[in-house]
DNA sequence: AATAGCATTCAACATTGTGGAATATCTGGA
DNA sequence: TCCAGATATTCCACAATGTTGAATGCTATT
C-alpha cells in the first residue's frame, strides 16, 4: 500500500543475524536505493530510536525500541506465558530442547520461535538464539501446517528450497507427510533442516479451536530414535493439549462455550475453523498403535 | 525528517502495555488523524507482519516482525549476553532483584531494562516484565546520568515528574544527588518511583569508557536499610565492574590501548569520553567509609 | 426498521518524499 | 604532504506519492 513504508521494511529486513550492521553505502547498494533516499529514511529511524549508530564508525544497528515494542508484542500474545509452565514440563519429562513457534503471520513458509527451553538446566527465554527457521522443514512448523491445510498452498506458492537431502522438497512429498502427521496428531522432522537434527511436535489450538502455536523438541538424530519416539509422542501430544486448554480449549462443552456465547460448539481440528460436527481431538488423546507402528515403518526408508 | 514515518511512530507508540489494542477508530481518533490515513498505514503495516489484527473484533495488536527485530537488536547490543554470569552472581550474593538497564537512546529521562534476574530462582529475561522507568528516579538511571552531566540538560527539558514524595523533582536536588553519586560511584533510589521500593546501582562502561548501561539491585525498603547498603555497596560496583571489564574497559594500558591503535588513553570517567589526564577508576575500586557514612546521614532525612 | 458506530474504498489534490548533482569529510596510498 | 576514491551529508526542483473528504458497505444495538 503506502510505498515508502515498504522502502522502509526493506531497509529494516536488511538487518539479519549475519549482517546486524550497515554503512549507509552499504545499505543503498543492498537495497538497491538511491543513498539520499536511504539516508533520509535511516536518519527518521535514528531520531525514533528504532535503529542506532555508532558515532565513529557511522554504522547503522537495529535500535533499543525495537526491543521495547518487540517485548510488548510478544507479552501481548501472552501465549508465551501461558505455554512456560508446560513447555518446561516437557523438557524436564524428556530432557531435551524444547521449542515453541508460530507461523510467520505474512509468509507461513517460515515459523519464528517465541520460546525455547534448554535440554539441560538453561532455563531462560534466550532470544540470541534462532528465532526463524522453514516451516516445512521443521516438526514445530509442519504440526501447524498439517492442521492448516488451507495455509499450505501458500507455502507451495514459492519453491521449496532443500536443506539437507532429506528436505521434503517436492509438494506431493510434503502433502503426504502432513497427511500423516493429520493421523498421529504429531509432526516428524527428520533431519530436514539441520543434518543429525531430529524433532517432533504437535499444534496449539487455542479458545476458538484456531491453531495458533506448536510445541516440540528436537535433539540429535541418535538420541530420538524411532523407539523414542514412539513412547516420547504421548507426552508431547499431552504437553500441546495442556497448553492449548490453559489456552481456553475445549473440546467438549464446559470453557469452550464459553466463548462462543451460550452456543456449544466444536471445532473442526482440521480445517482449524468452528463447524457443526463434533469431532474427537486428536490433540487431546493419545495416537493409537497402528499410526505409531506405521510411523516406525515410514522412518526406516 | 520524514513525516509519513513519523506518523506511523506515533501509532505504533500507541501500543503500550496498558493498551495493547485498538481499533481503527479508536486509533485515529488517539493520534488525531483522519481514519482514512490511519487505515492505510496500518493495512501497510499488516502486511508487512509489524502488527496484527483479530480477525473478528478487527482489533489491531504489535504483531511478530516486531518481536523478530526486536530480539535481533537486544542480541546485536551484546552487553547483555555478557553481563549475565555477572548480573545472576549479584543476585546469588546479594538476594535481591537484579536489572541491567540502558538509557533511552532518544529520551535520556527513560531507563529501558534489557535483563533482570530475580530475587529467588526464576532466573529468565522476563521482558513481559516492567522494561521502562523513568531515569530520574531510579538507580541504574541515576548512575547512568550522574557520569554523563552531558546528557542530564536533556532531561531537565521538561518537567520532572513526582512518582512519590521522594522523587528529586527540582533540578537542584537531583544535580546535589548526582554529585553524591559521583563521590560515592554508586547511585541510590529511595523510594523515589514506586513506594516503599529502594534500589542501588552502578554504572558500566565499554571499551571506550563510555557510559553505556548500569546494573542494580532492588528491594522492599525495610529489607536494605543503610547498613545493609553500606556492606553491599562494593559487591554492585564489583560487579558493574567486572561487566565494563569484559565490555573491554580497562583503565590502565592493557586491553585498553589495542582499540586506540597504540595509543595508551585514560578515560575522565565523569565527562564518558577518551581525555589526556589520568583518572582513577571510581567504578573499580571500593567506596571509601567517608562516602558511606555520608550516605548514611542523608538516608534519615 | 432505523440508527449509530464501525471498516473500507475511491479519486482529485497538493503535500511530501525523491534523487541527481554538489559539497564535505574521511581513509588509505604514493 | 598531497591526491584519489571512498564515505556521509546537504540542497532543491520536480512529480510521484500519501492524504483525506465524501461515499459505501458492514454489523451491532435500540
Amino acid at each position: 500500500m503506502l510505498r515508502s513504508l515498504k522502502k522502509v521494511f526493506l531497509l529494516i529486513d536488511a538487518f539479519t543475524a549475519e549482517a546486524p550492521e550497515w554503512t549507509l553505502a552499504d545499505l543503498a547498494r543492498h537495497v538497491d536505493m538511491p543513498k539520499p533516499t536511504v539516508h533520509h529514511i535511516m536518519i527518521t529511524l535514528l531520531e525514533g530510536g528504532w535503529v542506532d549508530r555508532h558515532p565513529e564508525s557511522k554504522k547503522f544497528r537495529l535500535g533499543v525500541r525495537l526491543w521495547e515494542k518487540g517485548s510488548l508484542a510478544i507479552k501481548q500474545m501472552g501465549l508465551r506465558d501461558l505455554a512456560r509452565p508446560h513447555v518446561e514440563a516437557l523438557m524436564r519429562e524428556c530432557g531435551e530442547t524444547v521449542r515453541l513457534g508460530i507461523l510467520d503471520t505474512v509468509d507461513p513458509a517460515w515459523v519464528i520461535y517465541i520460546d525455547r527451553v534448554e535440554g539441560r538446566q538453561t532455563v531462560r527465554a534466550d532470544n540470541a538464539a534462532t528465532v526463524r527457521a522453514p516451516s516445512y522443514c521443521v516438526a514445530t512448523g509442519k504440526a501447524m501446517l498439517a492442521f492448516q491445510p488451507d495455509i499450505v498452498s501458500r507455502v507451495f506458492a514459492r519453491p521449496l528450497r532443500g536443506y539437507t537431502e532429506n528436505t521434503l522438497t517436492k509438494p506431493a512429498d510434503l502433502d503426504r507427510d502432513l497427511a500423516l502427521t493429520r493421523k498421529r496428531g504429531y509432526s516428524l522432522n527428520r533431519s530436514e533442516f539441520h543434518g543429525e537434527v531430529v524433532g517432533m511436535a504437535a499444534p496449539i489450538h487455542d479458545h476458538e479451536g484456531r491453531v495458533v502455536a506448536a510445541v516440540g523438541i528436537s535433539a540429535p538424530a541418535y538420541r530420538l530414535g524411532p523407539e523414542v519416539i514412539k513412547r516420547i509422542a504421548p507426552v508431547v501430544l499431552a504437553t500441546a493439549g495442556e497448553i492449548s486448554r490453559s489456552a481456553g480449549f475445549v473440546t467438549q462443552g464446559g470453557t469452550y462455550e464459553a466463548f462462543t456465547k451460550g452456543t456449544v460448539r466444536s471445532v473442526d481440528l482440521v480445517r482449524g475453523v468452528p463447524a457443526v460436527r463434533k469431532c474427537a481431538s486428536a490433540t487431546l488423546s493419545e495416537p493409537s498403535d497402528r499410526s505409531a507402528r506405521g510411523l516406525r515403518a515410514r522412518g526406516r526408508q
